[in-house]
RNA sequence: GGGCACGUAGCUCAGCGGGAGAGCACUACCUUGACAUGGUAGGGGUCACAGGUUCGAUCCCUGUCGUGCCCA
C-alpha cells in the first residue's frame, strides 16, 4: 500500500537501511563477477567537513551515474573515503584545544598533539561520511578509505622514494610562500592574490662618492617600491638596458640609506622604465623576481625577517657583513618589530633624512594564504619540490591523445595552459598532522631518505662508519638503540602537502602498492567528477601520479561541473552568512528533491543559482510522481507476468509504449553524454506532460470501465510504464523510486539493481581491453550482465496510434482553449459536432467519446455533414470540430477569432511561398527541407480554405 | 596584460543553421472520482549591439559594449 502522503524523510531513512543490508552498492558483487566494471572514486571530503551544496551537487552526479551504470549491469565501484585536510585538520583540532582553554600543540608536544589528532577523527571523522549517506551516494562503503590509513601511507612513502631515486624529488634553498601566521611553507596554488590598495614609495639611494643631498637629484637615484620595509634587504639596483636615463649609472654603486651597505646598479630587463621611476630596488630575498634578477647578477640574498614575519637584524651574519660601523646600533633598535609596523617606521626614518620623494597611492595584487588569510611572505628556506616540469609531460600527453578527455572540452585547454608552464612543487610542510617525510639527517646534514625508518638508519650508519666518522662499534650501538642515535641521525619533521596523497587516490585506494585484484579490476576509473577549482590542487597531479606510477592515466573522462552559488548568484560563504545547507534542505524537502534540483541545473556553462524554491518545485515533482503511482495503485494497475508492451492492442497503450521508449533512448543517450539537465528534463517532461497529463486522464475511461481486454490491457500497460518511470528516474531519486518500486509489486530484486531498460551500446574497446587484461569469462556480449530484458524502440513505433492519440489531444486542447478564449464557464457542458468527418474519425472518435466529454467538458459528441449555424468551428488536424453555441457565444466575436486563424494562415503561406519563390532556396537547401517547406505551403492553404468555409457558415448564420 | 565563459520572457535558465522553449512569477477560471505539494487557459521576447558568411543566422565568423571567473 502506498501511504497517503509522500514523505520523503520516513522513505529515506527506512531505503538506506535496505540498501545497506542487501549490500547492493558493493563492488564486485558475485552476480556481476563477469561484468565489465565501473569505477568512479570519490573526491575524498576533508574530515573536517560537512557537507555543503558543493559536495552535494557533485556526488548527486557522481552517483546518477553509479547508480545507471549499476542498473546498466556493471560491476559499480564508487570508492569513497576521505582527506586528512593537513592545514585544515590541524587548525580545527588547535582552535578546540583554545576554545576549551586546554594546552595548546607547542605545550603539548607532537606525538600527544597528533594523538588527540586521531582521538578527533575518531569522534568527527564520520560526520561528512553519514552526510553522504543522506543524500542517498551509492558507495561501496565498505571499503572506506582515509589518506592517513595504514594502507595509503604506504603508498605515499613508496612514492615518496621512488620520486627522490627517480630524481624527481629533490631539496632545494629557494623562495617558498611562507605563511607567518600558519609558520608553514604553502604551495602557488594555495596562495591566493587579492587586490590591496597601498602605496608606491619613492625612495632615493644616493649613488657612492656623491654628497647626497634631497635637492640635487644627481646624487641620488629613485627606486620605486610597494615594500619599503625589505630595502634593508636590498642587494642591488636595477634599471632598464635600454633606459637612457640610467644607462651612465649602471656598474656604479649607491650606498643603500639607514644601513649603510654597498650595492650595485645592475641592467636588467626586468625592470620596467614606464613603470614608477624606471628603477627599482633588488631584494632576492623577499621577492620571486628579485630572486631571480639576483641570480643572474650575482646578487647576495639577505633574509631580514623571521619566520613570525618580523625584522631579524641582530646576530643575522648575512644582514650585518660589510656594513660600516655604527649599523650595529639600527640593528637593535629595529630588531624584531612586526614588518607591517617596521614598514611605517622605516619609511618615517627615511623620510627624516630627505629620502622620500614622493608616495603615490596604488592599487596591486599582494598574495595572501587560502587557509589563514595573512599575507604570504616570499621566504628563503630548505624545502621538499617535486619536479612538477618532468611528470606534467606524460599528462599533458595523455589529454592530447585522448587517453583522457575533459567534460566539457574546453577545460583542456585551461589544463595545457597551467601544466605547460608548471612550477617546481613544494611538498614539504612545517606542520604535525599529514605524512612525515621518509627523510633522515646525520650530523652534516647529509639526507638519506628510505621507505623505513630501519633502512635509513642502516644507510646512514653504514655511510659513517665507511667515512669513519664513527666506529662500526658505535654504529652496531646505534643501530640497536634509538636512545644513542638521537641527536646524530634525526627525521625530517615536516610532513607533505595534503595533496601529495590526494594525488595517488585513484590507486592507492585499491590498495596499491600491493598487487591486489582491485588494483588490476578497477583501475583506471572511468570517470573522475570535481568542480573546476581543483582541476590544478588535484586532477593534474593525479594525472601525473598516476602516469607515472601505474603508466596510465587514471580516469578516461574528467566531468567539470560548476559552482553552486546563492540565489543571486553569489559565491557561498560563511562570512556573507548566504550558505544554504544541503542538510536543510534534505530536512525540508527530502534528499529525491534537492538531488532532481541540482541535476535538472547541471548544465555545462552556468554556475547553479540554488534556491529553496528550487527545490521545493522538484519536490513537488516528487509528489506529482508519488500520487500517479497510488492513482496506478487505486486501479489495481499490475504488470501481469510474461506482459509484452511491444505487443498492446490498444492505440493509447501503443502510444505509452513508444513514448516511454524514446524518453529511454534520450535519458540513456543523455547520461551516456554526461548532459545531467537533459536527461532530468527529458524525465520531467516524460512523467508530467505525457504521462501525467494524457496518458493516465485518457487511461481512466477504460480503467473505470467494464472488464475486458481493454481494461485489462490498460491496467498493464500503466503500471508497466509507471516501473518505466521508476528505473529512468532511480538515477535521479533512488529514495522515492525504490519505495514505490517496493510496494507497488513483488520484486525480484531492488530497484538498484534492476536492469535499465534499454541495452548498453556495448563494450567500448577500453572496456574489452580491460575485459582480456582481466580473469574469467570474458566476454560481454554473452555475459550474464549484458543479456537484459530489453526493447528497441522501434518495436514500439506506431504512427497510428500516434495519429489517434494525437488527435485526441489537439482536439482536447483546442476545445479547451477556445473555451476559455470565449469564456465559457466550466460548469457550462456544451456539445461537439464533429462535421464531414474522415471515416478514420468516424471509426475512433467512438472509442474517445468518455474521456473527450470529460476532458473538455462536453454534453454529447455526434456527427453532421456540416457544422450547424452560428457554432465556434475548429480546424483539428484537417477537419472541423464544432460546437454550436449559438446565443452563448457572441457571433461577432467568433468572426473575429476565425479572422486571426486565418490571417496566421495567410502569413504561412506567405513565408513558404516566398522560400520556394527563392531559386537560391529551392536550388541550395537540402531537398528535405524544400519538400516540408512545400508541405507546409499544402497544410496552409488546405487550413485557410477550411477557414474560410468556416467563416462563410457563420456568415450565413447571421 | 593573457585566457575562459556568458548577455534569450519580469526572474532563473534550456536551445545553438531551417517558423522562439521550460520552470517560477503574473492574470483568469476550476475543490472534475491520484494529486490544491493540484488542474485548465492566457499575457509576456527586434534571442545585447553592429558588420560578415549563407538561399536562410538566436545559433557560425569578426568587432563593439556589458557581466563573471581564472592566470600574470
Amino acid at each position: 500500500m502506498i501511504e497517503k502522503n509522500y514523505q520523503p524523510a520516513d522513505i529515506e531513512a527506512r531505503m538506506s537501511v535496505v540498501w545497506e543490508d542487501s549490500l547492493a552498492f558493493k563492488a564486485g558483487r558475485p552476480d556481476r563477477r563477469d561484468a565489465v566494471p565501473f569505477t568512479i572514486v570519490i573526491p575524498p571530503p576533508n574530515v573536517t567537513g560537512s557537507l555543503h551544496m558543493g559536495h552535494a551537487l557533485n556526488n548527486t552526479l557522481q552517483d546518477i551515474l553509479c547508480r545507471f551504470e549499476r542498473m546498466r549491469g556493471r560491476d559499480v565501484l564508487w570508492q569513497p573515503g576521505t582527506d586528512h585536510a593537513g592545514i585544515a585538520t590541524q587548525m580545527v583540532v588547535e582552535r578546540q584545544l583554545m576554545e576549551r582553554q586546554q594546552p595548546g600543540r607547542r605545550e603539548m608536544g607532537r606525538e600527544r598533539f597528533l594523538e588527540r589528532v586521531w582521538q578527533w577523527k575518531a569522534e568527527s571523522g564520520d560526520t561528512i561520511i553519514n552526510q553522504l549517506k543522506r543524500l542517498g551516494a551509492s558507495c561501496d562503503w565498505s571499503r572506506e578509505r582515509f589518506t592517513m590509513d595504514e594502507g595509503l601511507s604506504k603508498a605515499v612513502v613508496k612514492v615518496f622514494v621512488q620520486l627522490h631515486r627517480d630524481g624527481l624529488i629533490y631539496k632545494d634553498k629557494r623562495l617558498v610562500n611562507w605563511d607567518t601566521k600558519l609558520l608553514t611553507a604553502i604551495s602557488d596554488l594555495e596562495v591566493q592574490q587579492t587586490e590591496v590598495k597601498g602605496s608606491l614609495w619613492y625612495l632615493r639611494y644616493p649613488i657612492e662618492g656623491k654628497t647626497f643631498s634631497p635637492g640635487n637629484p644627481s646624487s641620488f637615484i629613485v627606486v620605486a617600491t610597494t615594500r619599503p620595509e625589505t630595502m634593508l634587504g636590498d642587494t642591488g639596483v636595477a634599471v632598464h638596458p635600454e633606459d637612457e636615463r640610467y644607462q651612465k649609472l649602471v656598474g656604479k654603486n649607491v650606498v643603500l640609506p639607514l644601513v649603510g651597505r654597498r650595492i650595485k646598479i645592475v641592467a636588467d630587463e626586468y625592470s620596467d622604465p614606464a613603470k614608477g621611476s624606471g628603477a627599482v630596488k633588488v631584494t632576492p630575498a623577499h621577492d620571486f623576481n628579485d630572486f631571480e634578477v639576483g641570480n643572474r647578477h650575482g646578487l647576495r640574498r639577505i633574509s631580514v625577517l623571521d619566520k613570525e614575519g618580523c625584522l631579524d637584524l641582530v646576530d643575522n651574519e648575512d644582514y650585518l657583513r660589510d656594513l660600516p660601523e655604527g649599523a650595529g646600533q639600527f640593528a637593535e633598535e629595529f630588531h624584531k618589530t612586526d614588518r607591517f609596523a617596521a614598514r611605517k617606521r622605516i619609511v618615517e626614518r627615511l623620510e627624516s633624512f630627505g629620502f622620500v620623494e614622493r608616495i603615490e597611492p596604488h592599487t596591486h595584487m599582494v598574495p595572501h594564504g587560502d587557509r589563514s588569510g595573512s599575507v604570504i611572505e616570499p621566504y628563503l628556506t630548505d624545502q621538499w619540490y617535486v619536479d612538477a616540469k618532468t611528470l606534467a609531460k606524460p599528462a599533458i600527453a595523455a589529454v592530447r591523445s585522448g587517453e583522457t578527455s575533459f567534460v566539457p572540452k574546453n577545460w583542456e585547454k585551461t589544463y595545457f595552459e597551467w601544466m605547460e608552464n608548471i612550477q617546481p612543487w613544494c611538498i614539504s610542510r612545517q606542520l604535525w598532522w599529514g605524512h612525515q617525510i621518509p627523510a633522515w639527517y646525520g650530523p652534516d646534514g647529509k639526507v638519506f631518505v628510505a621507505e623505513t625508518e630501519e633502512e635509513a638508519i642502516s644507510h646512514a650508519l653504514g655511510y659513517y662508519v665507511e667515512q669513519e666518522v664513527i666506529t662500526a662499534e658505535q654504529g652496531r650501538e646505534m643501530a640497536l638503540d634509538r636512545n644513542k642515535r638521537e641527536g646524530f641521525i634525526t627525521r625530517d619533521e615536516d610532513v607533505l602537502d595534503t595533496w601529495f596523497s590526494s594525488a595517488l587516490w585513484p590507486f592507492s585506494t585499491l590498495g596499491w602498492p600491493e598487487d591486489t585484484p582491485e588494483v588490476k579490476r578497477y583501475y583506471p576509473t572511468n570517470v573522475l567528477v570535481t568542480g573546476w577549482d581543483i582541476i590544478f590542487f588535484w586532477v593534474a597531479r593525479m594525472m601525473m601520479m598516476g602516469l607515472h606510477f601505474m603508466k596510465e592515466a587514471p580516469f578516461s573522462t574528467v566531468y567539470i561541473h560548476r559552482l553552486v552559488r546563492d540565489e543571486k548568484g553569489a559565491k557561498m560563504s560563511k562570512s556573507k552568512g548566504n550558505v544554504i545547507d544541503p542538510l536543510n534542505l534534505i530536512d525540508e524537502y527530502g534528499a529525491d528533491a534537492l538531488r532532481f534540483a541540482l541535476a535538472r541545473e547541471a548544465a555545462h556553462t552556468h554556475d547553479i543559482k540554488l534556491s529553496s524554491q528550487l527545490v521545493e518545485i522538484n519536490r513537488n515533482f516528487a509528489t506529482k510522481l508519488w500520487n500517479s503511482c497510488r492513482f496506478a495503485e487505486m486501479n489495481n494497475c499490475v504488470v501481469p507476468e510474461g506482459f509484452e508492451p511491444a505487443k498492446a492492442k490498444e492505440p493509447l497503450n501503443r502510444w505509452i509504449a513508444h513514448k516511454a521508449a524514446e524518453t529511454t533512448r534520450e535519458v540513456t543517450e543523455a547520461l551516456e553524454a554526461h548532459s545531467f539537465n537533459e536527461a532530468a528534463g527529458a524525465m520531467y517532461r516524460f512523467v508530467l506532460n505525457i504521462y501525467c497529463d494524457w496518458y493516465v486522464e485518457l487511461a481512466k475511461p477504460a480503467l473505470l470501465g467494464a472488464d475486458g481486454p481493454l481494461k485489462d490491457e490498460t491496467r498493464a500497460m500503466v503500471a508497466w510504464a509507471r516501473d518505466e518511470i521508476l528505473k529512468l528516474l532511480h538515477p535521479f531519486m533512488p529514495f522515492i523510486t525504490e519505495e514505490l518500486w517496493e510496494v507497488t509489486a513483488k520484486r525480484e530484486s531492488l530497484l538498484a539493481l534492476a536492469p535499465w531498460p534499454l541495452k548498453p551500446t556495448g563494450p567500448t574497446p577500453e572496456q574489452l581491453a580491460m575485459l582480456a587484461a582481466a580473469a574469467g569469462p570474458t566476454d560481454p556480449l554473452v555475459s550474464p550482465a549484458f543479456v537484459m530484458p530489453i526493447f528497441d524502440h522501434a518495436d514500439f513505433s506506431d504512427p497510428k496510434a500516434e495519429a489517434e492519440i494525437g488527435w485526441v489531444i489537439d482536439l482536447v486542447t483546442q476545445i479547451r482553449s477556445v473555451r476559455a478564449e470565449m469564456n465559457i464557464p466550466p460548469a457550462t457542458l456544451t456539445a461537439l459536432v464533429l462535421a464531414g468527418a474522415s471515416a478514420e474519425t468516424r471509426e475512433r472518435a467512438p472509442r474517445w467519446t468518455d474521456v473527450i466529454k470529460r476532458m473538455a467538458r462536453l454534453s454529447e459528441i455526434s456527427f453532421a455533414d456540416r457544422a450547424p449555424d452560428g457554432a465556434v468551428q475548429l480546424l483539428v488536424r484537417g477537419e472541423v470540430a464544432a460546437l454550436p453555441l449559438k446565443g452563448v457565444v457572441d457571433i461577432a466575436a467568433e468572426r473575429t477569432r476565425l479572422d486571426k486563424e486565418i490571417a496566421k494562415a495567410d502569413a504561412d503561406i506567405k513565408r513558404a511561398e516566398a522560400k520556394l519563390a527563392n531559386e537560391k532556396f529551392v536550388v541550395n537547401a537540402a531537398e528535405e527541407v524544400v519538400e516540408e517547406e512545400r508541405e507546409k505551403r499544402e497544410a496552409a492553404l488546405a487550413r485557410k480554405a477550411k477557414l474560410l468555409e468556416a467563416l462563410e457558415r457563420l456568415k450565413q448564420a447571421s
